[in-house]
Formats: structure tokens, C-alpha cells, sequence
DNA sequence: CCGCTGCCCTGCAGGC
DNA sequence: TGCCTGCAGGGCAGCG
């Protein structure tokens, strides 16, 4: 599942090859690869043959190509998007979405998406601050690597909100970049319940969320930089190159390193959440919500 | 305005 | 063996 550290090494990887280099062709092979987002009008992808790629940005798990002063081809991975510069003469891939031609002899750039929730789409550049960022973007929060990142201002956010913590580190509009693996590897670190009310947490406590989120996500991009070639600039996500270090996500029924305690999983939403039931306890005004996850056995 | 649920989609694992 | 159900989870629409 791309979250931020997979979306920059992507970024990272096809910096090298797109930047400068001028769209030549963008073909469409599967139509919910370019599907409206949002309500925004859509422009299609044609729109930026021609077009040189001035720089490859990223907010999140947003990235984008900027074009000019006021278009950029933005994309989207979902759940299961990979960008792969791979060799023309290779067959299509079983879920390849879209193609572009950027001009280069060998070479070409390839969307694939087993289960369509990325996408691609031209949007408009607008003027955020010093920041041109694209429509889509615009109620994105900086995330936790961006320097328009404002600590004070973000645990303030966290702390006005009337949800559980797990809960608000999802949210993008928040603080951008964190899904489901990171937020749960960040708590575990700052040893938070998933299910303790934000309002409820000491400044210091999401200080240490917020560390936990910066040092589980550095530590994956320097893994993740590592991990691929010539051809293929992002990382396959099945490989689990960064498994080893997951302390939490996954980890059900698995000792927790800190004190052996077995970790546990518990439902939030269509989604589930891994703690350590000893090192994250819930705390005094969690007991009186539900004890669910007692009963799960 | 805010918070939460349901939904989009596909492949795979596990149960019967 | 094959069918069915549930699960994975990004983010949005729509509801209360």
C-alpha cells in the first residue's frame, strides 16, 4: 500500500528520467484510470501531449508533474497503484492502466493498478501561500517532511479533534502522508491506543506520535531508496521489503518486541488497527467506551 | 461544519 | 474441487 514513503520513492525514481523530457503521448488503456476526481472538470490527458515536465512534485500521497505556471498531470496510486519506467518492447501488464511516451527510445512510462482506486488527471495549478499546488491538493495538509509542516499548529489540530487518534492520523487534511501501516507503526513507537480520543492526549504524547511517524517513515525511505534498479523506479509492493521493521501492522498473534505481550487487532470502520495491549494501554477515559476488543475472544 | 459509514474495485485466503 | 464470504484500504459522497 503506497503511503509517503513509497509515493517519494516513486517520486525520487522518475525524477531522473521525466524531468525535462517533453510528453509526447499519453494513452488511455482502462477508463477509471482517468476518472473524474472530485467534481473537477475534466480535461483530457491529451491535454498535456507536448508538454515539458518542469519538475515532479509531491504533498502526501499526492504527486504530480508540473507543465507550466498553470497546469500539472497529477496522479493518484490508491491502494495498489505502481509507476514503473519500463522497456517498451515488454508485453502489457496484466492491469496496465495507462502509457506515456516521453521520448525516450527505449523506454516508457506505465501505470498499473490491480484495483483502480489510483488514477491520473490534468488539474490546474493555483497559488497556496508560495506553494503552485494542484486543485486537488489544495485541502491536503503538509505533511510531516514538507516545510510548510507546522508542528504547533498540527497538534493543536489533533488535539480540537472529538475522534480517536487513529482516526485523525488518517486524515489528510490534518497531516498528509499517513495510512493505515504507518499510523499503527507510529503509535505502537509512541506507545498510544489507537482508540484514545485525540482531545484527550498531552501535548508531549503527540509529540511522540508525530516523532513516530517521522523516524518509521525516514527509516522506510532510506530501505525503499535502496531498493530499486535501473527500470524500476518504484518499489513492488508484495516483496515486503520493509516488513522487517513493521512492529505492529500485520504483527496479530506476533510477540511485541518491547515486552513479548502478543499483539492485537481490532476493527475500526471497514478497516482494523495492531497495538500492543500492554505497552499501549487505553487509559483511564477509554474503559468506558467498549471493551470490544476484550471480546473478540 | 463535523464525524462517521458505505462504497468503489480486484485478487486472494480460508471455510464449508 | 469449487463456491462463497471476508479482507486488504486509499479517499470521496452522502448522511445525520
Amino acid at each position: 500500500m503506497p503511503e509517503l514513503p513509497e509515493v517519494e520513492t516513486v517520486r525520487r525514481g522518475l525524477e531522473p528520467w521525466l524531468v525535462n523530457r517533453k510528453i509526447k503521448r499519453i494513452e488511455v488503456l482502462h477508463q477509471g484510470a482517468h476518472r473524474g476526481y472530485r467534481k473537477m472538470e475534466e480535461i483530457p490527458l491529451s491535454a498535456a501531449h507536448g508538454s515539458r515536465i518542469k519538475a515532479i512534485r509531491r504533498r502526501g500521497k499526492f504527486l504530480w508533474f508540473e507543465l507550466n505556471e498553470d497546469i500539472a498531470l497529477v496522479g493518484h496510486l490508491g491502494m495498489s497503484g505502481q509507476i514503473r519506467i519500463q522497456s517498451r518492447r515488454l508485453p502489457s501488464e496484466p492491469h496496465l492502466r495507462l502509457r506515456m511516451d516521453f521520448g525516450d527510445r527505449r523506454h516508457e512510462f506505465r501505470f498499473i493498478d490491480q484495483r483502480t482506486f489510483g488514477w491520473m488527471a490534468i488539474d490546474p495549478l493555483a497559488l497556496q501561500g508560495s506553494d503552485l499546488l494542484p486543485l486537488s491538493v489544495l485541502d491536503i495538509a503538509p505533511d510531516i517532511f514538507d516545510s510548510n509542516f507546522n508542528h504547533k499548529h498540527v497538534i493543536a489540530r489533533i488535539m480540537s479533534s472529538k475522534s480517536e487518534i487513529k482516526r485523525v492520523l488518517l486524515d489528510q487534511s490534518i497531516l498528509s502522508g499517513i495510512g493505515n501501516i504507518y499510523a499503527d507503526e507510529a503509535l505502537w513507537r509512541a506507545k498510544i491506543h489507537p482508540e484514545r480520543k485525540a482531545a484527550t492526549l498531552e501535548p508531549k504524547e503527540i509529540s511522540a506520535i508525530l516523532s513516530g511517524v517521522k523516524q518509521v517513515m525516514t527509516q522506510a525511505l532510506s530501505r525503499g531508496g535502496t531498493s530499486f534498479d535501473e527500470l524500476y523506479v518504484n518499489v513492488n509492493g508484495e516483496s515486503g521489503y520493509f516488513d522487517l521493521s513493521l512492529r505492529a501492522y500485520g504483527q496479530e498473534g506476533e510477540p511485541c518486541h518491547r515486552c513479548g505481550t502478543l499483539i492485537k487487532r481490532i476493527e475500526f470502520g471497514n478497516r482494523s488497527s495492531h497495538f500492543c495491549p500492554r505497552c499501549q494501554p487505553r487509559g483511564r477515559n477509554m474503559r468506558a467506551i467498549t471493551n470490544r476488543s476484550v471480546r473478540t475472544r
